[in-house]
DNA sequence: CGACGTATTGACTCGGCTCAAAACCTGTGG
DNA sequence: CCACAGGTTTTGAGCCGAGTCAATACGTCG
């Protein structure tokens, strides 16, 4: 048994690593079992793509530990993220009925990740009815998602973009004081708000002046949620506690 | 037989009518057949409502003549329109998971549509593994026109967006010289590409003197599609024939 | 013709982008 | 421990695209 530090060699390592996964609710074990076989481990560095847009697709993938940015890019270079993947989360299985990736997929920072093939997920759709609805359902979140960013980028100003991002950070404001350490870059931030680093910093400081928010380095300090609920969500359609 | 002028009488033309749409694509008959038996049909007036964001859903849609209006609006009487959707599509049936509309939607003219029970269709959707495949095939395909959108909104100008927005009313074009009739009021397609009225007009005068393009009132000449083409797409993620 | 909705044009403001420079931070090797 | 190199973040100055407000043209329908 080759347990510790190699997750890879053990099926059933994979099986327990799949089964929370929000797609495979429900799902048969038989199935859940038949993806843990196929599944290969790996090991992305800083910066490394995972794969590139229009590609031909033969994996998915399953993020363990890291982040994942996606993002398009016009031909002169200038990129639109569309999304930054979280771990636990899976990615490119939209692949499944194109046969090729819609976005290119890049490591954020070191990233452990379980490769799956796109074929088994083909197969199993369309057999499996209980996998094909949670895909759904998990499609029509994302797609709600999607609608609020099309939402910010055309009602909201920089700062109000930037507050509403802390916002969500905060799943758990009971409490109107928060403390946070932002998951990633503030470049990267910026990117992802659809907006330049300098203006994310300016912003950000008219952000600290405006509701009481103080920032060390990666690490914000939210005095009053409510405060920033009511800045940042002043121009959003969503009333505050912004939901997935 | 009330057969002309009347087709919500009949449930032999409400079958008619939801077999060539995507979603009902290999479907059974019989499941067909219920649906039609319990189609009703509505005319909505210009302007009319059709339903309110996070009003509780009962009914999902099917548009026969007419354009739709999808939006969310702010506190403050701001909106963001998500979509426009045109006759032949389905609406509201992303409701039948959440149990209420994720937007508000309005008719921009005169339009005919069924109704159908949203509990059919949530009922079908436990059972019938074609239609689920058909619903998450259509998500999929809507979920990348969104991400289409973000793109253009934080990477093209006014002017690109809308020659964009005429390149995709181009399906036909083999031929380099377009002549087409906008769908809708300029002030709703300046609101559809996150813009002011008065940008829209600038934009498009600008648009003129850059490519070969000529306007009469709401019907456009398209004189060189290449050179639209060139221009609009050049800060695009996606190469010209800009798939759907 | 007059009235209303739609479209354009003009003058001005302002948010965010660009280019450039400085301030920080972090890790590395002497 | 310090010096240095690399990346990240901030600050500054100037510019440009799009929003705003206001006025004017254009259509179409009564």
């Amino acid at each position: 048994m080759t347990q510790q530090g190699m997750p890879h060699r053990s099926a059933h390592h994979a099986d327990a690593l799949l089964r929370p996964l929000a797609v495979f609710d429900g799902v048969d074990d038989a199935l859940i079992a038949a993806f843990a076989q196929a599944a290969r481990y790996r090991i992305l560095a800083k910066g490394q793509m995972l794969y590139l847009q229009d590609d031909p697709a033969e994996s998915f993938y399953v993020l363990l530990r890291g982040w994942v940015k996606c993002f398009r890019e016009t031909f002169d270079g200038k990129e639109a993220i569309t999304d930054i993947v979280p771990a636990g989360q899976m990615l490119g299985d939209d692949a499944a009925s194109r046969g090729h990736y819609s976005t290119s997929a890049q490591a954020v920072e070191e990233t452990e990740l379980l490769v799956l093939p796109l074929a088994l997920l083909s197969d199993a759709m369309r057999t499996d009815h209980q996998l094909v609805l949670n895909l759904l359902e998990q499609h029509l979140l994302h797609q709600n998602r999607q609608r609020r960013e099309i939402e910010h980028l055309s009602l909201q100003n920089a700062s109000q973009r930037i507050g509403c991002f802390l916002l969500r950070l905060c799943h758990d404001r009971q409490d109107s004081r928060v403390t946070l350490h932002l998951p990633y870059d503030k470049t990267l931030i910026a990117a992802r708000l659809g907006m330049q680093p300098e203006t994310f910093s300016r912003a950000l400081a008219t952000l600290k002046k405006q509701t009481g928010i103080a920032m060390d380095g990666p690490v914000a300090t939210i005095t009053d949620v409510d405060a920033l609920a009511r800045y940042s969500c002043s121009e959003c359609t969503a009333s505050f506690p912004c939901e997935d």
